[in-house]
DNA sequence: CTAACTGCAAAAGCTTTGCTTTTCA
DNA sequence: TGAAAAGCAAAGCTTTTGCAGTTAG
């Protein structure tokens, strides 16, 4: 069945996955907007929306679904797990973690067909560690 | 010092928390409303979003954060991990699943603090399976 | 050429908030 | 009786969508 649809390269489009790839922090939509139009300042926040759909339906990019209200878009589209600041709401990439969740545990305990798992780890960012010493 | 807020139980209140633990399938603010309007059918959205958020705080209830764009509540304040459905995003507990992530592995390969970590286990429920079968 | 995409603005979906009145303790 | 909470409605914030005009291929 023929019913792909083709995609084009636009200016915008490139420069969304420019940017998403160049902003190492994991930027929500509004963060890549205003980088974005730092090249193309006439670009809308909806055809940013739209990109970033395309780019993460397509796996160019990565869509990060963490706690709080927003997306975040992730350049780095190999596995990989997050740390999410407590503080700020930083997110930064754990490379080297390797975690192994038991898969089978979820067919024995539910009637549930396993399909894999989220795990995000939640902690302090260097730059709010220093901010309160002792995180009390 | 003594900032701390004197808290109510007023009927509004004490129905939310009832009907969140009637409920046994994580409602979101919006089902909550509906179930607790048949028994105070005046009573506000806002009033049951500000129940829940003190409710929530105070531990009397699970907050859930979970994928997409609802949060969801939970009568069951043990702890424990939750399934949640691809296809039909409904949540279910699993109790007796015994996971232990390396906790120091956060603070040998990063900069952050270890504070904890949010494991979401995501597969198929047994309505959705039935539903398609082959779940292809 | 034409299907895909953009810009703009309006709408949608969920949650929060301001204000006045009511109520719990 | 006074602080906390309710009810109502408006606002807020993020994301989605409709439509007319533009563009990549």
């Amino acid at each position: 069945m023929e019913n792909v649809k083709h995609q084009r390269m636009t200016r915008q489009r490139r420069i969304v996955l420019e940017e998403v790839r160049r902003l190492d922090n994991h930027p929500t939509a509004d963060e890549v907007y205003r980088a974005v139009r730092a090249h193309l300042p006439k670009i809308s926040l909806g055809t940013v929306y739209r990109n970033l759909d395309v780019l993460s339906e397509s796996g160019a990019i990565g869509k990060v679904e963490t706690l709080g209200s927003q997306y975040r878009f992730d350049g780095n589209t190999e596995d990989h797990f997050h740390v999410r600041c407590v503080e700020c709401g930083r997110i930064d990439d754990l490379e080297a973690v390797d975690v192994r969740v038991p898969e089978a545990l979820v067919e024995e305990v539910s009637e549930y067909q396993f399909v894999g798992y989220r795990l995000e780890f939640v902690g302090v960012c260097p730059a709010c560690r220093e901010r309160r010493p002792q995180h009390e």
